[in-house]
RNA sequence: GGAGGGAUGCCCGAGUGGUUAAAGGGGGCGGACUGUAAAUCCGUUGGCUUCGCCUACGUUGGUUCAAAUCCAACUCCCUCCA
C-alpha cells in the first residue's frame, strides 16, 4: 500500500478522512515539498453548516496545522443554481438576500476551527465566489470555459444518475453548476495559486471537471481529494440529532443537543468519530476505542466533550456533560436542558397537555401529541401521564419556576415561566 | 412536430368504480430489552373541537347514488421517431 510521506496527507490517510485522490505521489510530493494551498467549498443553501460539513472543517483544521494554507470558498454566486449532485429534485431557489443572510451565519462557525488572522493573502482566508461569477459575461465564458465540456460525459456521471433515473428533470441550470464550479478551481488557482479541491465523496465528479478545465486553461496540474461520506456503520446517515438537523452554528443548535448527539452515537463508530472529529493523538484515540461493554461509554463521554469543546469552549461541553450526568445518570432534576419560555399567565389558566406539547416544538400536532401519550412517551416532572386530556397548571410548577417536559427517554425540556412585562 | 408511457402519503411501491385515510416495504416516532449503543420484538405514522367531522392519490372540470380508479383539457417527467 502507498505510504504517504507529508504531514499533512499522512494524517489524513492515518485519521481515516480520505476517501480518493488524484496523482497521490504526486501530490504527496507537494505537500512535502511546499506550502499548499487548498481550498472547500461551501453552499449557503441554510443559515448554519452541519455537521456533514465538520468533515472537512477538520481537514482544514489540519491544513493549516501541518503548515499549509486552507481557503474556504462561500458559495455566493453558485448558491444562486444549487448543486444538483447526487439530488433527487432542485432546490427551491433562494433569494439574494436569504443567500445573504446565510452567508453571513456560514462565516461564524469557521473561526473556532481555522484562525483567518493573517494580514496580507498570505494566510488562511475565505473567499465568496459572488466576487467573480456574478459579473460573468455569458457569451465570453461560453467561448472561453463552456467549449472544454462535453455534454455527453457530464451526463455521464453518477452525480445525476439519480436525477435521471428518477424520471426528473434535471435543468439547464443546475446542470451548469458542475461548470461553474470548475472554473471556481481555475479562478483560485489563477489569484490564490489554489493547487488542491478537497470535498464529500459526493464532489467528485464536479472537482474532477476542475482539473480537466485546469488542463485546457494551461493551469500548474491541480488535484483532487474527497472524504468518506458520513455514514453510521449501520448505515444509516448522520446529521440528526434529537430536535433535528445538527447545526454547528450556535444559536441553532445548543451545546447541551450537540453534545447529546456525540455521546449517541454508535459503538462501532467511536474509533472513526475520535479520528475524524477530534484532535486527540492517535494512541489516545487508540486505547480509547480498545474500551469494552460499559466501558465504551466513558469513551463516548469523552467523544462528546472533545468535539463540543472544540465547537463551543471547553466550559460549555463541560456543562453539557454536567447536565446530562445529572439527567440521565442521576435522573435528577437539571436547569442547563433546552429550556423554553412560556408566559405564566397561560399556564396559571390552564393549558391541556396536548396543546402544550405542540408550543414547545415536541409534536407537530395535537394528534401527533395525542399518540406521544397514548404511547407512554410523555413525562412531566419525571412523572408518565398517560391521560390525554391533563391539565397542565401551576400546581406543576416547580420551586424555580418551571416545568420538566420529556418525550421518550431523551428529549426533556425546561418551560421557563416567565411574567409578562 | 409525431408516437407511446408515466405522475399515489416522508421515500419506494400496490391499488383500475363502492368494504380505501388507501396493501407491502423503507424511514420516522413511541414502548420492551439494554449501556443515553447496535440488533431484535411490539405499537404507531394526514388534520381537527376525535364514538364524529374535514382534507387527501399532478391540476382543473365532467360522468355517476358513489371516483385514486371512467372521460376531457391542462401541467410536468420519461422513452422512441423527426
Amino acid at each position: 500500500m502507498f505510504c504517504f510521506k507529508s504531514d499533512f496527507l499522512h494524517i489524513m490517510e492515518e485519521r481515516g478522512f480520505i476517501h480518493q485522490v488524484s496523482n497521490k505521489e504526486e501530490l504527496d510530493n507537494l505537500f512535502a515539498k511546499e506550502r499548499v494551498t487548498a481550498y472547500v467549498g461551501f453552499d449557503p443553501t441554510a443559515p448554519s453548516l452541519h455537521v456533514g460539513n465538520l468533515i472537512q472543517i477538520m481537514m482544514l483544521h489540519w491544513m493549516q496545522q501541518t503548515g499549509h494554507r486552507p481557503i474556504v470558498l462561500i458559495g455566493g454566486g453558485t448558491g444562486m443554481i444549487g448543486d444538483p449532485s447526487f439530488k433527487d429534485e432542485a432546490r427551491q431557489l433562494m433569494t439574494k438576500e436569504t443567500i445573504a443572510q446565510n452567508i453571513a451565519e456560514i462565516r461564524r462557525v469557521f473561526s473556532r476551527y481555522i484562525h483567518f488572522d493573517g494580514i496580507d493573502n498570505e494566510d488562511s482566508l475565505m473567499v465568496n465566489n459572488a466576487d467573480w461569477l456574478c459579473n460573468l459575461n455569458y457569451l465570453e465564458f461560453l467561448r472561453d470555459i463552456g467549449r472544454h465540456f462535453s455534454v455527453n460525459r457530464m451526463l455521464s456521471f453518477d452525480s445525476v444518475k439519480l436525477r435521471l433515473d428518477r424520471e426528473h428533470s434535471l435543468s439547464f441550470l443546475e446542470f451548469n453548476y458542475m461548470i461553474l464550479q470548475a472554473y471556481d478551481f481555475i479562478t483560485l488557482n489563477k489569484y490564490y495559486s489554489v493547487r488542491l479541491q478537497i470535498g464529500g465523496s459526493d464532489q467528485w465528479g464536479n472537482i474532477i471537471n476542475g482539473i480537466h478545465l485546469g488542463h485546457h486553461m494551461g493551469t500548474p496540474q491541480l488535484y483532487a481529494l474527497t472524504s468518506p461520506l458520513l455514514t453510521t456503520t449501520s448505515g444509516k446517515k448522520m446529521g440528526k440529532s434529537l430536535s433535528g438537523a445538527v447545526w454547528l452554528n450556535a444559536n441553532m443548535l445548543s451545546s447541551y443537543e450537540f453534545w447529546q448527539y456525540w455521546r449517541n452515537v454508535e459503538d462501532a463508530d467511536i474509533g472513526r468519530f475520535f479520528k475524524l472529529y477530534t484532535i486527540l493523538a492517535m494512541d489516545e484515540i487508540t486505547r480509547l476505542s480498545e474500551l469494552q461493554g460499559t466501558e465504551i461509554n466513558e469513551a463516548k463521554k469523552i467523544l462528546a466533550t472533545e468535539i463540543t469543546a472544540m465547537r463551543y469552549g471547553r466550559k460549555a461541553a463541560e456543562t453539557a456533560a454536567k447536565v446530562a450526568y445529572k439527567t440521565f445518570e442521576e435522573r435528577k432534576f437539571s436547569t442547563g436542558l433546552p429550556t423554553v419560555d412560556i408566559f405564566l399567565f397561560e399556564i396559571k389558566a390552564g393549558i391541556g397537555l396536548q396543546r402544550l406539547l405542540v408550543k414547545v416544538g415536541l409534536a407537530k400536532s395535537n394528534s401527533e401529541a395525542r399518540r406521544h401519550i397514548q404511547s407512554g412517551g410523555i413525562r412531566v416532572n419525571d412523572q408518565l401521564i398517560d391521560d390525554e386530556r391533563i391539565i397542565i397548571d401551576n400546581a406543576y410548577i416547580n420551586g424555580d419556576g418551571l416545568i420538566k417536559l420529556s418525550l421518550g427517554k431523551k428529549k426533556h425540556f425546561l418551560i421557563n415561566t416567565v411574567v409578562m412585562s
